[in-house]
DNA sequence: GTCTATAGCCTGATAGAC
DNA sequence: GTCTATCAGGCTATAGAC
């Protein structure tokens, strides 16, 4: 039999904080299986809780997809509102540097909201989301959005959320950042 | 009662290519909702026939998802075989053309196969696949593969795969290649 | 080559005890 | 906040008639 333990005030994890845990739970779920590939179950097997239980915390799977996105959008948000302050060719270079940071900060996340179609479906009803993408695109295409320039841009979108797909990088981040920042400005140099 | 009809000799499809039929119905959902998110059953429906005339053409969903796979798989091989024959700045040359067909020849299907989290564990375990993949890679890289030349790669490889994103592009396929080919060139000029 | 029917499992979601 | 128990429905896959 067990001793009587010694009345431990948290009992088996960081109390208190079990929806920040299974966000990121969901959040790694996600971006290994993909969303439709990521069941409730598994969420909860990861946190070695019972699906009920994720279910007192989110009435539903789409919610914590949301939620899931809800930090990225936030920062997005952030972004645009820096640049929109600036004259045009300084706004460009603090989006780039402000997606580079996102995407270095939010490495799974960020490719899961570029890629995964049960997440852009969810999104693309998602004011919030939409409204700042168009924001950061209108900053980045200016004011002429030719076909070169909108490619360019779809391809620097591709190329900064490819990150994650990196089989064992080595390097650190501060490598990661000054790499990404060189390689997003030769992708968008048709746009200066 | 139904009238004895005048004996067609093909009852209802383009008969006989059941096969090919079916797999472009199932890559055009690969793309629109991800492997995870596409069931036998909407593959049939798209067909118009019932789950089990799409197991009769196939053993398993998996099979499907390899089979939708082995056309660009295939695209990959040769682009490989060619390049391996040519100096070293040529292949990469030729490489990076070959990638660009390819993208747009394929759209959507080489797109599902970078992003998708189902299709790329299916493919981890298919040597075909894994070995076209590191030989193009080697190619790219060249000997000494530092960490600015995998992050310039990992970069453009996500750029490549990014126009199947792009909303409503306007422009023709020549626009695109061009478009790319100078775009990747860009991306990849560390590695000259 | 296509059909109906069904097996067996897993899904998202709910109800109610503790 | 976590549990057990359960629901209706969807999933992959199989069996066998036509």
């Amino acid at each position: 039999m067990t001793m009587a333990t010694p009345a431990p005030t948290r009992t088996r994890a960081p109390r208190g904080q079990g929806r920040a845990r299974l966000l990121e739970a969901a959040g790694e779920l996600f971006a290994e299986n993909g969303v439709s590939g990521t069941s409730l179950q598994s969420i909860a097997d990861r946190l070695g809780v019972t699906k009920a239980a994720v279910y007192h915390q989110f009435a539903s799977k789409d919610e914590i997809v949301i939620a899931v996105a809800e930090p990225v959008i936030t920062v997005l948000q952030r972004i645009a509102d820096e640049a929109e302050t600036l004259p045009e060719a300084e706004a460009r270079a603090s989006v780039v540097a402000g997606l580079v940071d996102l995407a270095i900060a939010h490495r799974w996340t960020s490719a899961v909201l570029r890629r995964d179609p049960a997440m852009a479906q969810l999104l693309d009803g998602h004011p919030a989301y939409t409204r700042q993408i168009s924001r950061i695109d209108a900053i980045l295409l200016g004011a002429e959005p030719t076909v070169e320039r909108r490619l360019a841009l779809a391809f620097a979108g591709g190329g900064i959320m490819a990150l994650g797909a990196i089989p064992g990088f080595e390097g650190t981040d501060d490598e990661l950042r000054s790499g990404l920042i060189a390689a997003m400005t030769r992708a968008l140099t048709t746009l200066t």
